[in-house]
DNA sequence: GTCTATAATTAGATAGAC
DNA sequence: GTCTATCTAATTATAGAC
């Protein structure tokens, strides 16, 4: 099915492309600002000027800076399951040790690709807020339950590191993203976080400590 | 030698103590509000209420807000070097693998004692800026070659994982350190990162993923 | 939808009384 | 040294022409 040109939609399935593109632009640079300065730190001048627009755009297509915040999280959460099920896709579910290092290693690419969701929650998580009570419980609660599971799971079936789960979480984001997310303070140490091999590499020793006896097939 | 009270100390040698006290406590309220809401979120209203004082107050006391960040990151790795110093105090220096451990148990435990540390740095490595070039080359720089170094003699040793070094320090730091930066992010995930016990787990797991063969003698 | 102009608030820093 | 009052500049958001 194909829509002409001469019937333009209405209503609902409208679709107005210069706004939906602006829109678009407004948000990839926000999602930018954001992770390089934090939420205070990124004036909506700032924004649109990266998007190539003019500051009173960010509210006439969103309500508000908050707004525009939750919709860059949202975009980037999106973009990391992607990733992941690109990373387990193929694998037998039922392998457990295999499923978590496909995850391990997708969270470790996402990061080193998109260091910018790493960056924000990294901002966020400093204090209690708004934006990171909704962050919890929209987007990261399950998250970490499945992460503990498995992990409990691992460790029954004596495959997996000891490590307390409840450092577990924390512990694999961190070692696994803190590289990329602060690729600018890496830099100035002569580090090149993102050069080639480096961030497989990066993700095979993390799955190697996490998962002693588990040997990946090539 | 004891200075007398009617013969007051002047010059360079002079001490208020009402000043020094205030000032004290400015720096103290100011890495409590750069550390949760970042460089541009933490007010100077904010800072010296905190500290029980006003607001113009900061600027008697030190010559900009950089100076006074500045400050807060000089008295808070002063605190982290006594800490690693003292998980170090009394272990045979040619024990390299036990040295290396004491290091790690140093950073897990005064990440937990004082996140406001790791708190600024994860602010500050998200972009490029004077303050991020200064913490690097007066600060950062020699502690992490130090570590490099170390980790590189481990691996001659066949003591360390197979880690790249320049993935070592961000891997390291964020495993030891992201739970407790992210406390506030945790604790609404329903976890404690100061419940007793936990900080020793942490760090004993992380040094065993570090050196698989290493064991503490107890 | 996009632009200019601006309102309303808040920021860091300073002046001057005490 | 500490306080009140204030300056200048920057912030988010809105009004209204086009």
């Amino acid at each position: 099915m194909v829509r002409t040109a001469d019937a333009p939609a209405s209503g609902r399935g409208r679709v107005n492309r210069g706004t939906e593109e602006t829109r678009d632009r407004l948000i990839e640079a926000a999602l930018v600002e954001f992770a390089a300065n934090g939420f205070d730190g990124a004036s909506t001048r700032a924004i649109a000027s990266r998007a190539g627009a003019h500051q009173p755009q960010i509210n006439y297509h969103f309500e508000s800076k908050d707004e525009l915040w939750r919709l860059c999280l949202e975009r980037l959460l999106g973009e990391l399951d992607v990733v992941i099920a690109e990373h387990v896709a193929g694998i037998d579910p039922t392998d457990e040790p295999a499923v978590f290092a496909a995850i391990i290693r997708g969270l470790v690419v996402f990061a080193s690709r998109r260091p910018e969701l790493n960056r924000i929650m990294m901002h966020e998580g400093t204090a209690p807020s708004d934006r990171l009570t909704w962050l919890v419980s929209n987007h990261l609660e399950w998250r970490h339950r499945d992460l503990g599971r498995r992990w409990i799971s691992l460790t029954d079936q004596a495959m997996a590191a000891p490590l307390p789960v409840d450092v577990l979480y924390h512990m694999v984001i961190g070692a696994a993203s803190l590289l990329y997310a602060n690729a600018p303070e890496a830099r100035l140490l002569g580090i090149e976080p993102d050069s080639s091999g480096a961030v497989a590499d990066h993700a095979d020793s993390l799955v190697a400590m996490l998962l002693p006896s588990y040997r990946p097939q090539h």
